[in-house]
DNA sequence: CCATGTGAAGCCTTTCACAGCT
DNA sequence: AGCTGTGAAAGGCTTCACATGG
């Protein structure tokens, strides 16, 4: 858990980090399942990817492992802690309280990690001054104030799409907003340095029926 | 809407499939505005890429453009529409019916389209035999039969990580399941010729996370 | 003998730059 | 003159293959 400084370069890609944190999840089951000595081979195996790739990844960390043997699996899950983790923690506001809000504040991956959902805020006023999973929806209007009060620095916007950009303007007045998680369809403008990720849901569903369909093409047309 | 052949190869990697759903959608939206003419440059500033990169991809499935003037929107749409709509409508059956499944149902993407979901199934007795955005949710059990009943091909898996294999093992058993869209965090493993999409959002959060951190590092010491 | 760490090769993706059509 | 279509260059990512060390 000690937070340390990332290593060397930023050369640490969103590609790799991704799979750093596939890593990480991994090697907390392991911890959990008492295994201490885990291989590239074995971490590769259980994600889906080439050893290779594993070693590429954990070698810009660091040498972690050891000749002959392999990594070991406390060791290793806290350095790619103390890489991932933030400086201090982050608090986060979602904006849109509609069903992929109230599912993602459902979602037990933002419960009291370094990084936490604190607040919500929707525009419908039957669920403004409620609670849903414990963390209270405030009134659109009064999330820059909340922004700041809360400390939060990220947003989670899952609002139409139509009023995506105006949620992430209003926000952005609070001068305290440097990240975005977009679940909206918007492609959303903010200022340099707002970091901004978009999570497609429906992008990733048409990859799918593409590739389902390219296959029913070949079954018909191929071979 | 007409739906025809994939175009010469089938080198449309799953990162252009990506892009021509955006481009889909935004020429959608012109449409809808009367907008008939569009440059490679207009779509890229719109979506945030290079406009080599909106030709290059669209290259791919023919030479749709006029030189000199761009893009018919109308046309252009329904080429696009050909390429990525099914030959034939998708059932799609949703598998977990917590926050996250209910958020899905609840998703306008996923009526009426190309492609559809249109059942649940969960083992919580108190939601089988009622319904959740108009579809029905059925016994986890009686999955196999209802997959064969109502056509579907594909699972959306929203159960936790730890059952997560064990219903699609139990989907597979139907036969019929060629694609599977899983937003667990488990790696599941299924036979040759059915594809699987990941869609992981605690990763996608937390490449932002690593890239805030990147950003907060650099203000405190580089420069 | 086993598994890591890593330069180099191979492959894929994006960008450049310009010929060609309107 | 304007914008597409596209080889070629540049840039990134993954895989190979082997030297290195336990």
């Amino acid at each position: 858990m000690e937070s340390r400084l990332i290593p060397e370069k930023n050369d640490l890609t969103d590609r790799i980090v991704g799979r750093l944190v596939a890593y990480r999840r991994l090697l907390m089951r392991l911890m959990s399942q008492d295994v201490s000595l885990v291989s590239s081979k074995a971490i590769g195996d259980w994600l889906g990817i080439k050893s290779s790739q594993v070693r590429k990844d954990l070698s810009y960390l660091g040498e972690f492992g050891k000749r002959g043997v392999g990594y070991s699996v406390p060791r290793l899950l806290s350095d790619l802690s103390g890489i991932l983790s933030p400086f201090s923690p982050w608090q986060i506001g979602l904006v849109g309280l509609g069903h992929l809000g109230e599912a993602l504040l459902g979602h037990s991956a933002f419960f009291g990690h370094n990084y936490e959902i604190v607040a919500a805020f929707d525009v419908n006023l039957s669920k403004v001054g409620h609670y849903f999973s414990d963390r209270p929806c405030y009134d659109l209007k009064d999330m820059p104030s909340k922004i700041a009060e809360l400390g939060i620095g990220i947003l989670m916007v899952t609002t139409p799409a139509s009023v995506a950009q105006k949620v992430v303007d209003l926000g952005l007045t609070s001068g305290k907003i440097i990240g975005v998680l977009n679940f909206s369809t918007a492609k959303l403008s903010v200022p340099d340095g707002v970091e901004v990720v978009d999570v497609d849901i429906t992008v990733e569903l048409e990859k799918l029926l593409f590739r389902l369909k390219l296959q029913e093409q070949r079954r018909l047309f191929d071979q």
